[in-house]
RNA sequence: GCCGAGUUCGUCUAGUCGGCCUAGGACGCAAGGUUUUCAUCCUUGAAAUCAGGGGUUCGAAUCCCCUACUCGGUACCA
């Protein structure tokens, strides 16, 4: 049987760079034997609904490039697939539960509960909804049958709970860990369906992996505790569970811990893939496809954080991601998250493009700033450029020069490299430039330095100060290249002003 | 507190059934080379007593036990 998997995010803000990974392990796992990867919304809970998360989370993973096969947004057999849509379906499931003995209804109110936590905290315990403490609470196991069909009846506030059975070890086998174990004793009595007459989590996604008929959960390990309800549930419908993949945590770059938003904020790197604005707040945070990230680079870097090849190729195309991948090479423990290593697959990935496909980006750029351009001088620009980039958003920072004439000089540079009788060698520098009726960069080239040689001159010191009056300081591509670019007119405008400017 | 998972260079990790590990690669860092500049690039280097302690074994990063630490969970949130 082809696998199915699934990513099921809740839509409750943007979506973390830690679900994309999830996602993504999903995708790979499911396009390398020919399966099945659907998206569903799981959003149960309505108090934590915010407006365009949803969107977001689909639009994310278009920029991505991370095609779901169904699911909300494309469609497929086995929808609704958000979970607000299939809301009248949960209920029946509830109830064959309770009617089955795994299940019962429960009365207590919130706040009932909340007493009983505090009185047991009083005495430095625990209050625990299980086996030891149900029969004495408000449900129905404790209520005669009556009461309890007349409370329901009456629209009495109840949830569903459930019924682990007595001390018994629940076995969950984990395609990553292992055999996980753990004694019912332990859990508590969890709500699946809530008063508000949504399920929670557990009960829908159960009941939604085997109707989608999902073989393969693989998700973050912050859902490992909870596994041993999830198996349980399926037993006690008495359908096949799939098999399990915990996922190790994503980590905050310095010091332990999740990954979170403030961490992004505070390191100054993207949490997110996209940016997002809070509908609420209003507040902004940063996005990796606005921070100049390409998506090849965000998807090779988060490829291999948790996950390695065995080999040492480190550089993987999604294609050569899908056939890579698998299950058991993923590691157990969490990963941090390095801006160093992003930036660098940023770098590598920049590097693999040519300047035809890196032309939109930077055009958009610098169409932003309000700068002119001409298209085949940008193209050239960008071809000579490239390979200094990190980011394209850091385009203007290397190339910035060739738009625009340094309007101040270095400092630094010009107390090095420019000395007494500069400008005049200079003026004598661009005259030989302006020779050529077409500028010839080779020809110009032996001119010059023929020409520096025969008088003496120190090469460094007016090749330097040549490339101040055109860059702004010493820095940037090779001299002759960039003055064919920047064309003879223009190197001649700035040497003059540069002249004016630093010998006056 | 209780339960679960984890622990190899600063970071990501290799290390599948113990010997080829005086622990390999990558990022970052340092030095040198190229570039008469800067960046790129190339070369070299420093960097892990394999969390600690006990075992088992001729031999352990690899197997067993204990401890410590970290993370996750402990909601009518997912």
């Amino acid at each position: 049987m082809k696998p199915r998997v699934r990513f099921a995010p809740s839509p409750t803000g943007p979506l973390h760079i830690g679900g994309v990974r999830t996602a993504l392990y999903n995708y790979l796992f499911a396009k390398q034997s020919g399966g099945t990867f659907l998206l569903r919304i799981e959003d149960t809970d309505q108090t934590r609904f915010v407006e365009g998360a949803e969107e977001y989370i689909i639009e994310a993973f278009k920029w991505l490039g991370i095609e779901f096969d169904e699911g909300v947004g494309i469609g497929g057999e086995l929808g609704p697939y958000k979970q607000s849509e299939r809301k009248a379906l949960y209920k029946p499931y509830a109830e064959q539960l309770v009617n089955d003995g795994w299940a019962y209804y429960a009365f207590d109110t919130p706040e009932a509960l909340d007493a009983k936590r505090k009185e047991a905290e009083a005495q430095k315990r625990t209050f625990q909804y299980d086996a030891s403490t149900r029969m004495t609470m408000e449900n129905s196991l404790t209520l005669p049958p009556d009461e309890v069909a007349r409370r329901i009846q009456d629209g009495d506030h109840y949830v569903v709970r459930f019924k682990y059975p007595e001390d018994t070890e629940i076995h969950v086998h984990d395609l990553i860990r292992g055999e996980v174990v753990i004694n019912s004793r332990l859990l508590d009595d969890k709500v699946l369906y809530k008063s508000d007459g949504m399920p929670t989590y557990h009960l829908a996604n159960i009941v939604d992996d085997h109707l989608m008929q999902i073989t393969h959960v693989i998700r973050g390990e912050e859902w490992l505790p909870s596994a041993p309800l999830h198996v349980m549930l399926y037993k006690a419908f008495g359908w096949e569970a799939p098999q399990f993949a915990h996922l190790p945590l994503l980590l905050k770059p310095d010091g332990n811990g999740k990954l979170s938003k403030r961490d992004g904020d505070r390191l100054g790197f993207p949490v997110f893939p996209l940016q997002w604005t809070d509908p609420k707040s209003g507040e902004v945070s940063s996005g990796y496809r606005e921070s100049g990230y390409l998506p090849e680079a965000v998807i090779n870097m988060l490829a291999l954080l948790g996950w390695n090849p065995g080999t040492e190729q480190e550089i993987f195309s999604i294609d050569e991601l899908v056939k890579a991948f698998s299950l058991d090479k993923i590691s157990k423990s969490g990963a941090k998250f390095s801006l160093d290593k992003a930036k660098w697959f940023n770098h590598e990935y920049i590097q693999l493009k040519t300047a035809e496909e890196l032309y939109p980006a930077v055009e958009k750029l610098l169409v932003s700033k309000g700068i002119q351009f001409d298209k085949e001088y940008l193209m050239k620009v960008i071809a000579l450029m490239k390979e200094r980039l990190n980011f394209v958003n850091e385009f203007l920072d290397h190339a910035g020069f060739f738009f625009t004439a340094p309007a101040e000089y270095n400092e630094q540079d010009l107390k090095k490299r420019w000395k007494e009788g500069t400008g005049g060698k200079l003026r004598a520098i661009d005259t030989l430039l302006q020779q050529d009726k077409v500028f010839d960069m080779q020809a110009a080239h032996d001119r010059v330095m023929e020409y520096i040689k025969s008088n003496e001159w120190n090469m460094g010191q007016v090749l330097n100060s040549l490339r101040i009056a055109i860059v702004g300081e010493a820095k940037g591509p090779e001299l002759f290249t960039m003055i064919d670019i920047l064309g003879t007119d223009e190197v001649h405008r700035r040497v003059e002003k540069a002249i004016n400017i630093v010998e006056s």
